[in-house]
DNA sequence: TCAACATATGAGCATGTGTTCATATAATAA
DNA sequence: TTATTATATGAACACATGCTCATATGTTGA
């Protein structure tokens, strides 16, 4: 036991990992990711649809393109967002699955 | 676009997900479900690997093991700790790889 | 029983987080 | 240009979080 040899991580990493999963903390980013999953919506769409204000979500969503998990197209004066990596979406529904099923 | 089918999630399961992945979203937790992830280890073992104080580490234990993602077994003075959610296991490792390749 | 060791726990503190509110920026139409 | 609509942004605030410190609890051996 006290000879066995662990595998480490470095601190880069870790903090990677950590900071991936923190954008999946919380349920206002769980619930717009999981909006984004099924299709591309614009802000203002995602306020109605999940019942907040435009300002939060806005700010939710400048938080996930900061990490680059989402991406933004203008069409007018609308932006429409999209999830901008298939990873993070794959884990996220991973998660959800295995919620529903226990 | 405004007929799309939405699959809504309910509000427990969202919250229920974001807990999973709060757990996941430190990077002490990281190191410390990373450690157990390989071996079961003692309070002070996980202390020293990680450079950590007693506290701080029995404190996250504490908050893993509210979260039934890990579990306890006392030999004599010592609480050997290892992990209790299989699942959970895999989304981390999972996560890790992806962030070690690329 | 008592000392030594291992871990748990509560209070306190500094920092982080998610929201609201007010306002700024940007695109469109008249 | 100006009014309208859509989104972004910064400040402020309440609350959460992760650590330290002191101390409590629990186990073992003398």
């Amino acid at each position: 036991m006290e000879q066995s040899e662990h595998h480490f991580l470095n601190e880069s990493t870790v903090e990677d990992v950590a900071r991936t999963f923190k954008a999946l903390a919380d349920p206002t980013r769980v619930k717009i990711l999981y909006l984004l999953s099924q299709e591309e919506c614009s802000v203002g769409h995602i306020a109605d649809v999940l019942n907040m204000t435009q300002s939060a979500v806005s700010h939710q969503l400048s938080f996930l393109k900061n990490l680059r998990l989402v991406k933004s197209r203008r069409q007018g004066k609308s932006l429409f967002y999209s999830y901008d990596d298939e990873h993070v979406i794959g884990v996220l529904k991973q998660v959800i699955d295995h919620s529903l099923h226990d």
